[in-house]
RNA sequence: GACCCAUUCGUCUAGCGGUUAGGACACAUCCCUUUCACGGAUGCGACACGAGUUCGAUUCUCGUAUGGGUCGCCA
């Protein structure tokens, strides 16, 4: 299929934070135009003069951008469109109506407010997702598209925008397809003729019902504060409700754009499942690098009381656990101890160390050892091991639980040679030796 | 209530008349392993129900049930 020039949008109203479900039609048109080498348009539909507000439309604007969507015309990226804000376009809805009103389309109420006539025909919403929808001739009564006030109804503002801004496809949620064929009635009734449609499918809760404000994982800003990485999101996002053609669910925007197909896009609404999208997180994670890591995972340690700035080798020792984690907020509870050397000990796991009364001995002597290395290489604290190890007579691995508890004060972490390594020779011998004293004294 | 969309493992899904119904997440077991993980292997697990059409239905049609959506001077 030859690739012709679409333009399509997204058309937030600024009453909220920028919802997952809104996200995903964000997404979704975000992929197709970029597929299809054509334009995504973002436009405000602020026609809510009493429920808008400046934080939602920035918390809208900051949600996009995170999540990587970035727009060819709107809001601070202009277009020969516009303007993109509906509150900035009275006179071309003036314009719009007029044509209606003398095409004796409409009539007024008597307190002002005006209907348009429904034509009442049959209207066939051709949909790329739904296939052909047929609505038999209506019976509901004429659709009110501008209020006493002045002001206009979403309905007709949303058909004149798509008209004027030259929209080729709308894609939106499945909410908008039992209201299409009103639009269609309004084009036709315009001397225009409607795009192309695709409703996307619904995002629901776990349990199956619709997802609310106040949901989990409702806001996109929620997935920033947990701790998700945009990309992981935005590869997530995309698998609910479309799958791509290949044998690999984890993929890059761009693949997943060159992969887009709006006709592969379900018909049945999707539940979110936090856990895959904390696994997607996890994948993710772990191809970032050092110094990537370390600016996602600094907001998160910072607020879990440890002075990034304070430890040098802080980007290596979340190298050494990223593999444990799915979720940044994580990190914190594997790295504090590199942090700070009056890290707090298990205790049931003191209870145990305290019951063997050799251990105390053995730890000294791996000081002892540990002390007189020269090479504080990973390889030159593994062989000081070992030689501890063969002095005693214990395996290695009697040694590293032990060593990676004073270490800490942890039974897990990454490799014991790592964490020596890391936090340096002398704080190595101020470790053990406070475990000593304090532990097993 | 009317109309619209939908219904495959717990979840996301592949399938587009004939398959041992495939994969991913989750879960379980095993392997690897100094811990925790990663990774690898194996396992568990589904066509909502009822009629048709057909030699044959997960796949096509109709009905029922269930879920979601829409019927605003909200968007």
């Amino acid at each position: 299929m030859p690739n012709s020039p679409v333009r399509v949008r997204f058309a937030p109203s600024p009453t909220g934070y920028l919802h997952v479900g809104g996200a995903r039609t964000a997404l979704f048109n975000w992929l197709f135009a970029r597929n299809r080498g054509g334009k995504f348009i973002l436009r405000i539909e602020d026609t809510d003069e009493a429920r808008n507000t400046e934080a939602s439309m920035k918390a809208i604007l900051d949600g996009l951008r995170w999540i990587g969507l970035d727009w060819d015309e709107g809001p601070e990226a202009g277009g020969d469109h516009g303007p993109y804000f509906q509150s900035q376009r009275k006179p071309f809805y003036d314009a719009y109506l007029a044509k209606l009103e003398a095409s004796g389309h409409t009539y007024t109420e008597e307190n002002g407010a005006v209907r348009f006539k429904f034509s009442r025909q049959p209207i066939v919403v051709t949909d790329l997702v739904c296939g052909d929808v047929h609505f038999a001739a209506t019976e509901e009564p004429d659709m009110t598209i501008r209020r006493p006030d002045g002001s206009y109804i979403f309905h007709f503002v949303n058909v004149v925008d798509d008209i004027e801004m030259a929209i080729t496809h709308v894609i939106r949620g499945e909410d908008h397809l039992s209201n299409t064929w009103k639009h269609i009635d309004l084009i036709h009734a315009f001397g225009k003729h409607p795009p192309r449609y695709a409703h996307i499918p619904l995002i629901l809760n776990p349990n199956g019902t619709k997802m609310s404000k106040r949901d989990e994982g409702a806001s996109i800003e929620s997935y920033q504060q947990a701790g998700f990485l945009p990309a992981a999101v935005f590869n997530y996002l995309c698998l609910l409700g479309w799958t791509p053609r290949t044998d690999k669910e984890k993929l890059d925007r761009h693949t997943l754009a060159t992969l887009f197909d709006a006709s592969e896009i379900h018909s049945a609404n999707a539940r979110f499942d936090m856990t895959k999208c904390a696994w997607f997180n996890a994948q993710y994670l772990r191809e970032l690098t050092p110094e990537a890591l370390l600016a996602a995972a600094s907001p998160f340690l910072k607020s879990a009381g440890h002075d990034v700035a304070a430890f040098p080798h802080a980007a290596a020792a979340l190298q050494s656990v990223k593999e444990k984690v799915s979720l940044l907020p994580e990190l914190p509870s594997w790295v504090h101890f590199f942090f700070r050397e009056d890290y707090p000990f298990e205790g049931d796991v003191v209870t145990k160390l305290t019951a063997k009364p050799e251990n105390k001995a053995l730890l000294q002597g791996v000081a002892a050892q540990l002390s007189a290395v020269d090479d504080w290489s990973e390889t030159g604290i593994t062989a000081a091991i070992e030689q501890v190890a063969a002095t005693n007579g214990v395996k290695p691995g009697a040694i590293l639980p032990l060593l990676r508890f004073a270490l800490s004060g942890q039974t897990r972490g990454p490799g014991v040679a790592t964490m020596a390594h890391l936090v340096g020779k002398e704080s190595t011998g101020r470790r053990i030796a406070r475990t000593c004293a304090e532990v097993l004294g």
